[in-house]
DNA sequence: TTGAAAGCGCTAACAT
DNA sequence: ATGTTAGCGCTTTCAA
């Protein structure tokens, strides 16, 4: 206390030294008992303990790391603008890297080189931890970037390309063939799948959905492939009028992200056609957006959780180099399929 | 390029040092180059700088703030969940800050005293600048746990109670008395007002409601008061269920929270209520969700990059104490009612 | 314009 | 079990 008032007057941080002098041990006594708890004897630690409480002292992680001990810091690197699934992973990696006291920084990525280079060059100074890179594109020039400052990297969600290095995503072969599946079991006999440009993603979405149909003992039933100009809830919209424009309407529509149909919705909405009685409709990742839309959406789970759970892992073996010389590791997390109201066929009321 | 290759063989980082011995100076020579670059001649100058450039030096931050510089990193304190305003803050604080090359740590906040005290002490620890804290209940105790360690605080979007210091949020009377003006405007005559459990934001949100009901000129109408449990979709479900019970239903509703007309828009589209042409709905809080639900949301933006902005600038004035002694500060940001489909009264197709 | 040197808060090796 | 001490990488006087 006596200590304390002086300290507000003075503004001067309380260092190990001050709790030294006042709990009358010197200060590798203190950094023991900060440290190796064992090797002080229990009532010197107890008093030392006392000390740092009453004069209310915080190490100070900046000295620390002097040492070459690993700051307690990884970094999430997102698309700016409005991604759910940024927003979610970052969530996620923050609640699993509080498990094991790290902190998390967030970086919103333009994509313009310079400004990762910047972004990039900032995260090596703080000397964090590792990079958790969860951009939708350009995942490549972001890991480049970010290895030329030699941090280490793991990609989440989104597939990297040549560059090689550690990674986790979903499968999302499997994720789009339960979708189809489930579809193929509602009894639906024109399913259409709509997802936007190609990407790594939607290709394995695109196999889920042919490995679907072409199963063996499924009868060959009328489809449709169509794709929007982008993951946007406008371009979702735009791609639901050409499908009521149809001379036959499918009955059910797959997209291959929530935001797509969360536009197709829209599109529905505004013709008077029911979700799901007139036309069942499937999401993809289980945004945020799937619970809460108008009609519950039945969507596919990216188990971001999960996703977090394995980058936060990977980082901690990186900086930890046990085995130096490993091969590149790369995590798959089996999605989950959450069905909600949007592809009942029987309209159940809670 | 020789050395680089010693390095990577080595596994030791660049340092001052290294730059110093390459280029021929001296280390003071170094950080001057780095950082009074006025004060080293040109060529000397250009040569420090390749040779930085050539070795890959980045400064270690934990090195420069044991000499009282002030660490380039503000957090973040957002509700645990899936909280639309604290995404959409932490967004955009980011953006703030890295225009003056800060960065950015999220925190989740637990309701509980020792994990708050855990999150406080690291924060400490890592010496950052200041905390934005966007929580949605207990932003006094949160306030407490953070300011216990002497941390620099700024409220953002929620009110703090007793508590003094830096705050800033949005103006909910002019918002939602905006909202009401809005429906007056449109005709309707019987306007039905839901919101969540009673907390400081909610009583300015009634406060505007009034205010616009009550004004000079405005003739007496219906209105009726509702309470959701808490601003969930579900509550918000549930609530429109006895609105829909009501003998005569109004022609709009207003919610105190996007959730909450979330919940609502499910269950009218449940019930085969259109909106707007049956009910006009309107949220609040120009979350992610108005503009992408089946009915985009007329709703009132809370101006959250300005709330950020000015967040941030209050941490920068409490990093560098200019007038240590002037007053706790609040700034008020003034609310946007952004009109979308779902207060129309004629349909517009686009 | 530059270099030398002290010291920031802390850890860890070493001495006692 | 505890104290002493040499740095870690950097900034910042102070001299030259």
């Amino acid at each position: 206390m006596y200590v304390v008032e002086e300290n507000l007057i003075m503004q001067r941080r309380v260092s190990i030294k001050d709790v030294a002098r006042e709990a009358g041990v010197s200060i590798g006594t203190v950094s023991n008992t900060l440290n190796r708890p064992n090797l002080v004897s229990p009532s010197t630690r107890s008093r030392v303990q006392e000390t740092i409480h009453a004069l209310g002292f915080v190490r100070t992680e900046g000295a620390r790391q002097l040492h070459g001990l690993p700051s307690p810091v990884v970094a999430v690197v997102v698309p700016q603008g409005a991604d759910p699934f940024g927003a979610e992973l970052t969530h996620e990696v923050e609640k699993v890297a509080a498990e094991i006291s790290l902190g998390v920084m967030v970086h919103s990525d333009t994509p313009d080189d310079a400004s990762r280079a910047r972004y990039a060059s900032f995260l090596a100074a703080q000397r964090v931890l590792g990079v958790v890179v969860a951009v939708e594109t350009d995942t490549d020039q972001v890991l480049t970037a970010l290895r030329d400052y030699g941090l280490p990297c793991v990609t989440a969600g989104e597939d990297h390309g040549a560059s090689l290095g550690y990674a986790v995503h979903t499968d999302d072969v499997a994720g789009a063939r339960t979708v189809v599946q489930h579809l193929l079991q509602l009894g639906h006999e024109f399913i259409a799948y709509l997802d936007g440009p190609a990407t790594q993603r939607s290709r394995r979405r695109a196999t889920g959905v042919a490995m679907a149909l072409r199963a063996p003992g499924v009868a060959p039933r009328q489809e449709l492939g169509l794709q929007a100009h982008a993951l946007t809830v406008d371009a979702g919209r735009e791609a639901a009028r050409v499908l009521l424009g149809l001379r036959q309407r499918p009955t059910a529509v797959f997209c291959g992200d929530d935001r797509l149909a969360l536009g197709v919705l829209q599109c529905l909405y505004e013709a008077g056609v029911s979700v799901p009685e007139d036309m069942a409709l499937i999401g993809y990742g289980d945004s945020i957006h799937s619970a809460t839309a108008a009609v519950p959406l039945t969507s596919v789970s990216r188990s971001v959780p999960e996703i977090a759970r394995h980058a936060i892992r990977m980082l901690a073996v990186e900086g930890a180099p046990h085995l130096q010389d490993s091969a590149d590791e790369c995590a798959v997390v089996q999605p989950k399929l959450v069905v909600r109201r949007s592809s009942l066929r029987t309209v159940i009321h809670h």
